[in-house]
DNA sequence: CATGAATGAGCCTTCATTCAT
DNA sequence: AATGAATGAAGGCTCATTCAT
């Protein structure tokens, strides 16, 4: 019981940790552990206790958002249309980058901090190469398309969504940019590009 | 005399200065001035009298590359065919971006360190707008396409070609990514996709 | 019966700090109270309560060494010999100090942490003066060595036997070395070396 | 000559640095560049910029020290005596090591920060060898002495010594030290303790 | 114009010690 | 008696920038 209150004064301090950083790369600012004690008002050490490195306090940042990418990418695997799906998959990749800036960096990293981030990575990685063999197998997605270059193209989407300056959102932006892509992974047959312009869920 | 002694001088540490930044700036390395002073033989001073800060530099090792670009886009304007010109003229800034760090690194920052460089940013939005205009009339894009896009899309293709890890190298991977988007850039009426994969040339 | 009870896991813990200890000076790590305590499983404090310094538990660790070599140099008074008493008690000692190392950082060591230790060093201070004079007495040893030289020579030995590094392991060494010391490293007239030489035992 | 009055104040800060670096070993206090910066009213970068790390300066430091000890040793070639010729050079090296601390820290690191601290342990190696075998031809050193022991005893004794704690000066016990185990503890016959004790000049 | 030594803020990281529970 | 989270001083190092010559 003792224990139970200071593990809760503990759990505190890394959530008040967690919360400082997502602010940090909100901004748009380099994740400096010093920074986050700082900003945090705990003492260096204690952040140190909770992320020996500011990349594993990064991936802990971006592994709700993984996670709930890797349930969305399973979920699509029970939707009738493989072309639907994996769209579907990818504007939620797109979307995500672009909300959470932990994740475009974290994705972008060869390295992994944490065995979880890399098991994530591998699991998106196996959602999404499914989603494409099934596309594949649909004709629904140019043949020249494969399971490596999902993750480049949509970190190219949701790099162009921040580059752009303008006075639209950049989610809305990057939903533009990937229904581009989109339109031009799909055979050009007439009226094919219904599947995403039809799909305003996901 | 020793005025025209110690102009030629100077010129020749300037470039030898640019010389040495572009060796960095390809090997991916950080661009810092101390770095290029000790790689150039010369005093770091010397370099910062000829370029104040880093992004000076590198907008000097970039400007090259945007002029040829400019430049291209004003030969595409003579093409009859203005989905193709469009479309020659966004590879060659694609192959350009992915060729030469300096002009992803350039294209990507908000501010400029020299008027040049806003200049011929200015100047390149310029001509893909007419380029797009164009395209626009002739229905070879699709409609919710501005020029503010251009841009960031070629950064976007650029950046997943260098997220992407595999064998084939850069420019290919870029030049497929490229048509993947155009593909779905231009209409979809059956056979419409010659414009891009039948012009090899570019 | 509670306080018994905590009594013994207080003893308990006590223990395995203690063998943890031992673990890690023998690696040749430093001896971090922190470290022990992560290693031992318990919490800081209780490493902490048990031993107030780093140097409390290393001299803890090497007591048990210095008792014995008290004992030991006690057990050569005895011995009828006086040279061959001294010389036994010497290699004794170097052999220990190689051995274990908490006994050469305690024995380098000027200041002691606990009572305890300092008491072991008089009373070996004591027992090597005694065995020294005995020596000195016969006439077995040279005439300018005194009581205040033996720690230091066979630390001295030792740290060389460290320092060495060679395909013998390092107590061989350490006795080769004090051999030397005893019979001199320049060859003598006969017969003069057979104190130490005849003694295979210790 | 403008830079040359440049290259004159840093001469005389790296001569502030190593003679504050000189003071911190004598003290016995560990080397850190940080100190030697404050203590020497330097920047941190300055010290940096003349000593890369604090091995490096402890190193250069120690240099003129294992100069002038390759130097006796290459004189004491010529002696005669070759028993008479090593004993002198392993007093000078003992004295050496008791009367500059950098010495006996740098002889004690297995690696080198800098070459010529390599090629000098090198030379003095040789150096000793040479020394030791023709005292060895000449039958004037014990047969189981070997190069590998000279460095490893000249720093057990002069560690011998400044763990000693007396009236006497450190030169004065680690000389003491030193003729004991040319000599050996243990008395013996007539005669043979000559080469050493005859000679008080070295 | 050129030089390059000097600067020092600032980032990273470790670790001995305390103290509330 | 035990716990272990928190602390923050302290040490290590880099690098952009200045300035005296």
């Amino acid at each position: 019981m003792t224990s139970a209150h200071r593990r809760k004064d503990a759990a505190r301090n890394r959530e008040r940790i967690v919360a400082v950083a997502r602010e940090l790369v909100d901004e748009g600012a380099p994740l400096q552990l010093n920074d986050v004690a700082r900003r945090a008002g705990l003492g260096v050490g204690t952040v140190y206790r909770h992320f020996p490195t500011a990349e594993a306090l990064l991936e802990t940042l971006a592994t709700p958002g993984l996670e709930a990418l890797a349930a969305y990418g399973e979920r699509a695997l029970a939707d009738d249309d493989p072309g639907r799906a994996l769209a579907r998959f990818l504007r939620r990749t797109v979307e995500a980058q672009v909300t959470d800036a932990s994740l475009s960096r974290v994705t972008a990293m060869a390295a992994d901090a944490l065995p979880r981030t890399t098991e994530l990575k591998r699991t998106l990685a196996a959602v999404g190469g499914r989603l494409l063999d099934r596309a594949h197998a649909a004709g629904a997605v140019r043949p020249d398309l494969t399971g490596e270059d999902l993750v480049p193209l949509m970190c190219g989407i949701a790099y162009a969504a921040r580059v752009h300056v303008g006075p639209a959102d950049r989610v809305e932006t990057a939903r533009r940019y990937l229904t581009s892509l989109l339109e031009g992974l799909y055979p050009t047959t007439a009226g094919q590009r219904e599947p995403t312009a039809k799909d305003p869920s996901a």
